[in-house]
DNA sequence: TGCTCATATGCACAATTATGCAAATGATTT
DNA sequence: AAATCATTTGCATAATTGTGCATATGAGCA
């Protein structure tokens, strides 16, 4: 679940910025749009958005010369949420309830 | 904030590994005995938990001979989580309130 | 003081990753 | 078909990262 795939795709600088311009749009852009967002090269864009999409970050669809990438939120937010539940669980919430059993 | 530092220190395997073996113990364990819970060199899991204590993902405590490490989970949880309600904020729950429907 | 144990660090090396340019692919238009 | 535009991919290279071994540091103990 917590795979190194989907953190690394996290771990890039200019592939959060990337997630993060994409999310605030909340629309599918293309390639060409997104790469205004950052400083490298186009094609340094379109294997970053590959990346992103083989970690299911996002999603793509091509519309005519055009492909488009959307922020797939569901998914990501579901696996932060759940790395960070799990640390709860185990550091933050159990021990309140009275357990006292950890692994 | 979703800084890469941060990201990197979740996207190795022996890292995430140490994490979560961490987080189920629950309590500061001393570099030795964290070693067990990966296959390579101790000096560089010694390393790795440099990293993630750089990171903000650990605190550490010298007690004699050994150097104790423990998850710092309230830091580690609220990163996720804000990243979460980032994107959700974004591509999930702002649109429901304008009517429309985000898949 | 020396000795031993636990951890950290210097160093070299292998593996991976990010990048830019050039060329290839895929799709529309003329 | 040829031309054009958008994106992807091949390739070379620079930079970063993970690793193990040997050694250093720091702390207690004989």
């Amino acid at each position: 679940m917590f795979t190194p795939q989907f953190f690394k795709a996290l771990c890039d600088p200019n592939r959060m910025n990337i997630l993060q311009w994409l999310a605030k749009k909340n629309k599918s852009c293309c390639v060409g749009e997104i790469s205004t967002c950052c400083q490298v090269d186009l094609s340094v864009v379109s294997r970053h958005l590959s990346q992103m999409k083989a970690a299911g970050f996002l999603t793509s669809e091509r519309r005519g010369k055009e492909v488009f990438y959307h922020v797939n939120a569901k998914t990501v937010v579901h696996v932060l949420r759940s790395l960070a539940d799990f640390l709860d669980g185990c550091c933050l919430t159990k021990k309140l309830k009275g357990g006292e059993k950890n692994d």
